[in-house]
DNA sequence: CGTATTATTGACTCCATTCAAAGATAGTGG
DNA sequence: CCACTATCTTTGAATGGAGTCAATAATACG
């Protein structure tokens, strides 16, 4: 069930963890750093009330954090791929406040709770590495709450280019790819019925701004998307 | 403009950085936090693309912190009682990504940007409790999207509610406060026209939920608008 | 005291939701 | 392999919550 990594082999070393430190700094993490089993679609990195596990990193397919309110609602608050870091829910009060699923088949690594403040002494890059994750996070965060005030169109098309974007970063097409969500799963993290997302899909297919069988995406007019981002007027 | 702090002598010390420190951490951190002068309303803490400054605490006062998007719009995305922590948003890439604008005469303490790694060798809570601070802030993200998929009545309701708790842990009343925030911020930071706001306001006092006049607001039935937030049925 | 900002109130409009029903896809077991 | 079922998607029509526009009123400020 745990197996050690090899950081420093591992391809997403400029994005994930080790990104900022240096090869005796990555050796030292791939002590303590655990690969967890595969999990397939709908299984759980962990749960909402859960003891803090640590800091995870996605080492491929993807994953949802969602956070269940107090009406039985889910609410997807962010989609994550391979390199990218997760757990920090639950940073405040060891407990996690968020739960973590799996989208689609999915890897991932550990950095457990236990050895992060040990680590901290030992690698003095570590906390400010990890820092800037978590400030990765809060502009994340804080640039989809932006996004979620603007009009359906554009919330759908920055989705869209943000995906795209960040998977052409791991190395995969910027043009195409499988969408993991179903059309409800993208309508809840945008604020938006599924109804809603399905219709625009349509509209962008119609405008030859993308093609779209399914879950398979193609951007056809990757600057025709991003105007729709900047609806103004001038030249 | 820099005056030494005690913050041991803070009156905030179980909230802000001190939190979950010893005697001998909280004295090594003084050494290091630095007071500095006293802004007026619509001062700037920070600017949007300024350096990385360090981690604020408001110690008197308070403060939002705001966005501005490609539309020239601003947002706010939180806002800060005495003895919460800011400037996190500047830690992904040493530049501030908001701006933080003080909503009223308001007082805060810096912990550098260029200590910060110092300490974090020095005092071994330290990156603990900056880590639970973080974790902190991304929950009150994730709160604040979650409720803003939430009816405008809701949303007002948690505003109101929330500012009462958190103005209480810090020593004032729960009741009775002064808002430091116009209309129009109100319904900015909530996603709402300040028409909404205003019209909602009036709707609860014709409740006798809240007495409100001007930026002065009385709290008449807390249990009355906590049942704003579970809109449900069941006894 | 006069001016600028902020707040209230009403009428109208529209974007996205909801409700509803049909169609497509994928997964399962006989 | 095909039928069967559950899930997901598309599409249409009607509704409504909150926004926008506009005009007035109140408050704060110099």
């Amino acid at each position: 069930m745990t197996n050690k990594v090899i950081c420093g082999n591992c391809s997403l070393d400029n994005i994930c963890i080790p990104r900022g430190l240096n090869a005796h700094e990555i050796d030292n993490i791939s002590k303590v750093v655990k690969a967890r089993k595969i999990l397939q679609r709908a299984e759980f990195l962990y749960r909402q009330g859960d003891a803090l596990k640590g800091i995870l990193a996605i080492k491929a397919g993807s994953a949802k954090l969602v956070s269940n309110d107090s009406h039985g609602n889910e609410h997807i608050l962010s989609v994550l791929l391979p390199g990218e870091l997760l757990g920090f829910d639950g940073l405040s009060n060891n407990t996690h406040q968020c739960s973590a699923i799996a989208l689609e088949t999915c890897a991932f690594c550990l950095l457990p709770a236990k050895s992060i403040d040990d680590m901290f002494l030992r690698i003095p890059g570590l906390a400010r590495e990890l820092f800037r994750h978590t400030g990765d996070t809060v502009n994340n965060d804080h640039q989809q709450r932006v996004l979620n005030k603007r009009p359906a169109e554009e919330r759908l098309a920055f989705f869209l280019l943000n995906l795209s974007e960040r998977l052409e970063q791991r190395g995969f097409s910027a043009a195409s790819f499988r969408l993991s969500m179903t059309r409800q799963e993208i309508g809840n993290h945008l604020g938006l019925a599924l109804e809603t997302v399905s219709r625009l899909l349509k509209k962008f297919q119609q405008q030859n701004l993308i093609a779209i069988q399914n879950k398979s995406v193609t951007l056809l007019d990757i600057d025709g998307l991003k105007a729709l981002l900047q609806p103004c007027c001038d030249p």
